[in-house]
DNA sequence: CATCTATATTGACAATTGTCGATATAGGCC
DNA sequence: GGCCTATATCGACAATTGTCAATATAGATG
């Protein structure tokens, strides 16, 4: 119905883009990482201890919610949120994909290394 | 000198939300996972594999390097990229973290819950 | 029903982002 | 020096994002 309207972020493809981008914000990872902590949270007290408002803690929620990082569930008036512990298991299995010694990893050429250079110190910071 | 110019994102103090930041797009998780599997990729490469334009990688490439998950070196007229293993290291801490059976982990009380909901179907999606 | 609290949605805004074309820089080679 | 190729930067633009105040919704309770 209102398809069209959803964020470009939130329709991509990839699971683990979105997952990724919803990690990638310091109200969100520290969210996560309380739930990671405390393991159920419930949204008020989410609310309580950030530093933005309500509206916009709702607002990550939902995104979390969306990326599959988070679950939520209603105990009357409050709602409670927990990590999903799939998109945990996602967040592992990139790493050790990312790995040296992950299973893909096509070593480089032994010691073909000719020289190394910091890129250009005026390009960086 | 143009400290003052450097993108919120970029200048953030956790290292972690820039590294999740840095591969939460499309075409920097599609370079990070072709550096993972070949592991020392010239940037012409990555340049010609892609769907976007020349600039568009540098500014991609630029973005991974600041955010230390890749290196860069020069030889001669190419640059080579490269994961940065300690990246990668952090992301699988940060994955480790975040699991269920992680050191800070409190155990939720034991068989509290009371129901289960799925959030109203309407705000999904 | 009315009222209260917890949570979500809406609407608006400034800031950031991804993209490109044009241009600049750097290194190798003649 | 000049030329060519590889890479980076610049300038501009549309799209997305994070944030808030205001409002709406949902559930409990009187």
């Amino acid at each position: 119905m209102v398809a069209d309207m959803i964020p470009a972020m939130a329709r991509s493809i990839d699971p683990t883009i979105r997952m990724l981008h919803a990690l990638a914000d310091p109200v969100r990872l520290s969210i996560v990482r309380q739930l990671a902590t405390e393991g159920d949270v419930c949204a008020c007290d989410l609310t309580c201890c950030g530093t933005v408002s309500q509206p916009t803690v709702s607002h990550h929620l939902r995104v979390l919610r969306q990326a599959g990082v988070v679950t939520a569930e209603r105990r009357g008036t409050w709602v409670h949120y927990s990590l999903d512990p799939d998109a945990i298991a996602r967040l592992r299995v990139l790493a050790a994909s990312l790995e040296p010694s992950g299973p893909l990893r096509v070593t480089d050429f032994a010691g073909r290394r000719l020289r190394v250079l910091q890129p250009s110190r005026s390009q960086e910071e």
